[in-house]
DNA sequence: CGAACATATATCCCTGTGGTTATACGTCAA
DNA sequence: TTGACGTATAACCACAGGGATATATGTTCG
């Protein structure tokens, strides 16, 4: 689901967004997605509904935050790729150094 | 790209038996697909313009492989997610929260 | 109350793409 | 060379889903 949900571009900035700049509102969204605020709302739904972000309700306002630990399963898949691959002898020595950082 | 490769079940499934079983021919994917051998194959275009996976001619059967170095930029992109994340001072609020609980 | 505002939902359209079958291309064996 | 085999490509179909516009829901303010 976290692929499927992240794949869009569109909605993938969204999450970016709101992790690099914290809470916004759907307006705020809006205004930098080059969409129609129906069309971001939708993209917020399918983002929450995936667990990857929040809604805070505040008088006429919906405030939504990234809720970032929804990408554990996603680094868990990745290392879970790399292990099957490492132990199966080959050298990939660049990804084993970026994932120790 | 990544994230639009990796979206689709059977294609991720191909790719994830490529990772924990190793090099495999077009006709050994196909049997546990669950789909048409021509589907097998667009998947493997579509992995290999992605770089995820390698082909390896042999007589006339193709070998595929998955090049797991192409997933880097997929960690990458989730660390710094992470790192955006964490270096904002109310979540790290909201962080600390959860872990007293 | 009524109007302006912020967001969500409904409805529809249209493209992208994953699936199929049919067929072409290359390779091995006889 | 002919035929069987393994894979790739072609042509087509069906449907999911991202987009827009229109409208509903809910909230603040005069």
């Amino acid at each position: 689901m976290l692929f499927r949900t992240l794949a869009d571009p569109t909605r993938r900035a969204i999450f970016e967004r709101l992790c690099r700049q914290g809470e916004q509102t759907v307006g705020a969204l809006t205004s930098q997605s080059g969409v129609s605020q129906p069309a971001v709302s939708k993209h917020l739904g399918v983002l929450k509904q995936a667990g990857l972000v929040r809604d805070r309700h505040e008088g006429r306002q919906t405030h939504y935050s990234a809720q970032l630990s929804a990408l554990a399963p996603l680094m868990d898949w990745t290392r879970q790729m790399a292990g099957f691959w490492e132990s199966r002898f080959d050298d990939l020595e660049d990804l084993l150094k970026r994932m120790d950082q």
